[in-house]
DNA sequence: CCCATATTGATAATGATTTATCACTCTTGT
DNA sequence: ACAAGAGTGATAAATCATTATCAATATGGG
């Protein structure tokens, strides 16, 4: 059966204590607080896992590895510093932009992300 | 100096024509319909150059490899085809999203993808 | 406490995209 | 038309993120 290594525990952490989205890197980082050895392998097979069984999911962004973060957050968009690189969450929405598409396009859903800086970077 | 090659004509004209934004392999295809013997090099290389010298800008896309398309245009969106992959451009946009970020963050930009079914595919 | 085995960590391997190489070809100034 | 050298095509090589391998380790039911 699943066992409950310190490895999960400290990925799980992670992901659970971030409020944002983290790269597998990121999530290695955070963990290694608790388990030193942890291994990047051990950060995707349980990324993998963690996503197979619903309770995370992967945030794509352009031309970026994917981040990742706790499923069941209502529906939301990210902000990317482009300065550090850290992705965070956004609350709100525009709303509906079907009125985007021309006719003939059917729109399910839209993903929107801002980049700037954040607290923690230089105004650039 | 640089020259004016077949080659260069037809990725030139495959991106100045299509009124969507490219990915290398499709403007393989197209400039292939005028040079045949096109090699996915080339079109790296004149890709790079073209960017390089501003007359195309690259369109980057979550979790996808970028397209391409003309410089210039005015400020707008994408649509990407879940059904085809196609990349369509959108006209219009929500306008200033910066009411979207918390206090300490400061938006520069920001990027919209649209998804869905574009005319040619089924609705799905 | 013990052992079967799930899990781990280090690293080799993969897959996909993009770039470098190099001999040959084509463009262009003269 | 000619020659210098920019450009091309085929393909090897480099990236880079992610996955597979496998011996060693640690979990947890009995």
């Amino acid at each position: 059966m699943e066992r409950s290594t310190r490895q999960r525990q400290a990925i799980r952490a992670a992901l659970r204590e971030a409020n944002r989205p983290l790269s597998p890197g990121e999530i290695l980082e955070y963990a290694r607080q608790q388990v030193p050895g942890l291994g990047i392998a051990t950060v995707y097979r349980t990324i993998n896992a963690l996503v197979e069984e619903g309770s995370v999911v992967a945030v794509e962004l352009p031309g970026e590895a994917a981040r990742y973060e706790m499923a069941g957050k209502s529906h939301h968009h990210h902000f990317h510093c482009t300065s550090c690189g850290k992705v965070f969450e956004l609350m709100g929405c525009p709303g509906d932009l079907s009125w985007l598409v021309p006719p003939g396009f059917h729109a399910e859903k839209h993903e929107i992300v801002l980049y700037g800086s954040c607290p923690n970077c230089p105004g650039a």
